[in-house]
DNA sequence: AGCACGCCGACT
DNA sequence: GTCGGCGTGCTC
């Protein structure tokens, strides 16, 4: 009889940050232990099971304490290889979480019968034979050869247009994206590519199949069912090349020999992760390339802004894709000046005849941004902001007919009165979208207006006379591009008070205009100055990095790397405290009330002591952790370089 | 989270 | 004298 023992070292699936540390278990002899697996062990003194994953198998030949066994294996296949393990504690140490919560991100709910068909239809893990696609017979471009470079990270852009397939159309710029995946597969790696939202994944999915057999691509979004998310995350533990495509969770995907995460318009807010941790993509992405020296490709229409910065540091390489051609843009501000604003739809009367002559050729698209950013109402006789009576919150209408309503606490003002002038009439403030859109629909009263939202979503449109009203992100496609793209009030969307409007109105604007056909040509209305040269002209660095400076100057990210806490005023001041005491140069911001109860601070602090500040993130928050229960309500929230959480101190 | 251990008030 | 309150603390 031995005296050695195997032990396991077992990382828990619990939400409990005192949990959120490996277990050593022993493997009772007969049980087939490895890395990665699902097991189910005892958690204080056998009363409870808990689940959690094998981290990894030692051998101890000198027992030493007690130790309790693994109670059953859940699953054989190793869900969670080493690689990801890695990847998930770095990530979570960035963040200041739980790798278990990482993990609960990237590895998808085990769906039993999808595994037992699976395991039984010999997806041998180990087997030796495994298939290859057919090697490529044309050499790779220069530019897919820099982006394939293992451990590089480079920023590609993609072109403007839309194929002429008919059904069969998509954005060539996911025609790119694809034709990139498929020369990286033939080269014998296997590629993630990591889509903002259901329908890039679509259309990239379209694309692909064009290029490469089905047998190559396992599909991996959010919303997709349990059972088919679960076939596609063992499809990637085979050991054959694969293309993940999928949304933000496909950037964890344990492929065999992963050579390139593609990251697919990384200033998509789509891109951060809402649950706890809250990693963005990018990020994962990096942790990856820096970890397992996988290559990172940021690849959009436009740069955003941390690629950008990252350009100007060379940190990341801008790849040179060749043409760029887009569709002519003009900013009726700047072209039109003397244009009369006469015309039936209150628009620059050469707008107004272009819509009517692209309308001949086929559809228009009419980009418009959410009703929440449409200008409010004011009271007509005085002109002072009209704003709730109950919270202060912006006054604004839902529909022509509608009574105004708070845009903040939802109350409705039927018998609003002014509190300057006791004036009792409305009017709208600046442009109000809904209008131009219905003057617009009374000017052509014989073509269809056809709406695409969120709530109604329309992939594609046939190339037939109408006017497409869109909100951002929502534009279906036509073959070969509109012939019109038409978009409204950007000066709103642009002047925002956040530190995402630049970027996501870039996205927005960038996208439908990549919509047009590329004998197109699309007119901004309402737009003057810097944006609109920019816009114009097809060049964002120069405001981009005009941003960048003067973020730099006021101390804002990502100059400056972020952390915002939220939860009750008492907790939160817990750890503000501590993390003030351990790290000198952090500076608090707030605490400011939360709409929910709570109060959010936020620290700031340089990138030379960010390793302290989220160790030191992650120790207060166990140590409130352990103090003992506490309501879901008030539970800490942190998260770390997200821009966005410096929106809530805005105003105060 | 659970579930222990632990040290002070009212009951057979 | 004991039963039991739930205030800290730990979980391989």
């Amino acid at each position: 009889m031995s005296t050695s023992r195997r032990i396991a070292r077992v990382i828990l699936d619990s939400r409990l940050p005192q949990l959120n540390r490996l277990f050593d278990y022993l493997i009772p002899p007969g049980m087939v232990v490895e890395p990665g697996i699902r097991v189910r062990v005892p958690l204080r003194s056998a009363q409870r099971l808990a689940e959690g994953y094998v981290v990894e198998c030692t051998e101890e030949s000198t027992p030493s304490g007690s130790l309790a066994q693994i109670s059953e294996v859940v699953s054989p296949v190793p869900v969670m290889p080493p690689g990801l393990w890695k990847v998930a504690s770095q990530v979570a140490h960035r963040s200041a979480g739980s790798p278990a919560d990482v993990l609960r991100l990237a590895i998808p709910k085990r769906y039993v019968k999808v595994e037992k068909s699976w395991w039984a239809e010999g997806a041998v893990l180990d087997d030796e034979a495994h298939t290859a696609p057919e090697p490529g017979t044309q050499p790779l471009t220069e530019a897919h050869e820099m982006v394939l470079r293992a451990g590089s990270r480079t920023s590609l852009s993609l072109p403007y247009g839309v194929s002429s397939r008919g059904e069969q159309s998509v954005p060539l710029s996911w025609d790119k994206v694809a034709h990139l995946a498929a020369d990286a597969l033939s080269t014998g790696v296997s590629v993630a590519i990591v889509c903002p939202d259901w329908r890039d994944i679509q259309w990239v999915r379209l694309a692909l199949s064009e290029l490469v057999d089905d047998r190559w691509i396992a599909e991996l979004s959010g919303d997709q069912p349990p059972a088919s998310r679960y076939q596609a995350y063992l499809r990637c533990l085979e050991p054959s090349p694969v293309i993940v495509l999928g949304s933000r969770h496909a950037v964890y995907a344990p492929a065999h020999n992963l050579g390139l995460i593609l990251v697919v318009d990384d200033a998509d807010s789509a891109h951060r992760e809402p649950l706890a941790p809250y990693p963005h993509t990018r990020d994962v992405a990096l942790v990856r390339n820096s970890a397992e020296g996988i290559a990172v490709c940021f690849a959009s229409v436009t740069p955003s802004l941390a690629v950008s910065r990252w350009i100007d540091m060379g940190y990341v390489d801008d790849v040179f894709a060749g043409d760029v051609a887009r569709p002519r843009v003009i900013p009726t501000s700047l072209a039109l000046h003397h244009d009369s604003l006469a015309s039936p739809a209150r628009l620059p009367s050469t707008v107004y005849q272009a819509v009517k002559k692209a309308l001949e050729k086929g559809p228009v698209l009419i980009q418009v941004f959410r009703s929440g950013y449409a200008p409010g109402l004011s009271c007509s006789s005085c002109g002072s902001r009209a704003s709730c009576a109950h919270c202060g919150g912006p006054l604004r209408k839902t529909s022509a007919n509608a009574s105004p309503s708070c845009s903040w606490c939802g109350v409705t003002a039927a018998r609003w009165s002014c509190p300057g002038c006791a004036g009792v009439e409305l009017k709208p403030r600046g442009q109000a979208i809904g209008r131009t859109v219905s003057d617009l629909g009374k000017s052509f009263p014989s073509v269809p207006v056809i709406r695409a939202d969120g709530d109604n979503a329309i992939a594609s449109v046939p190339r037939t006379p109408a006017l497409v009203v869109a909100t951002r992100g929502a534009a279906p496609i036509v073959s070969g591009g509109y012939p019109l793209v038409l978009l409204l009030d950007g000066a709103a969307m642009l002047q925002r008070d956040s530190l995402g409007a630049l970027e996501e109105t870039i996205l927005a604007w960038e996208s439908a205009i990549s919509f047009a056909s590329h004998d197109g040509v699309c007119y901004v209305t309402d737009l003057e100055g810097p944006p609109a040269l920019a816009l114009g002209a097809g060049n964002w660095s120069t405001m981009v990095r005009h941003e960048l400076e003067q973020r730099a100057d006021l101390g804002l990210p990502p100059a400056l790397r972020i952390a915002s806490i939220m939860g009750s005023s008492g907790d939160v001041e817990k750890v503000r405290e501590s993390v003030e005491r351990a790290v000198t140069q952090v500076e608090a911001l707030g605490p400011v009330s939360n709409p929910d109860g709570g109060v959010v601070v936020v620290l700031r602090f340089p990138y030379s002591v960010g390793d302290q500040v989220v160790t030191d993130l992650s120790a207060s928050r166990q140590k409130l952790a352990a103090g003992g229960p506490r309501d879901r309500s008030s539970r800490l929230r942190i998260v770390v370089d997200d821009a966005l959480a410096l929106d809530a101190l805005a105003g105060e």
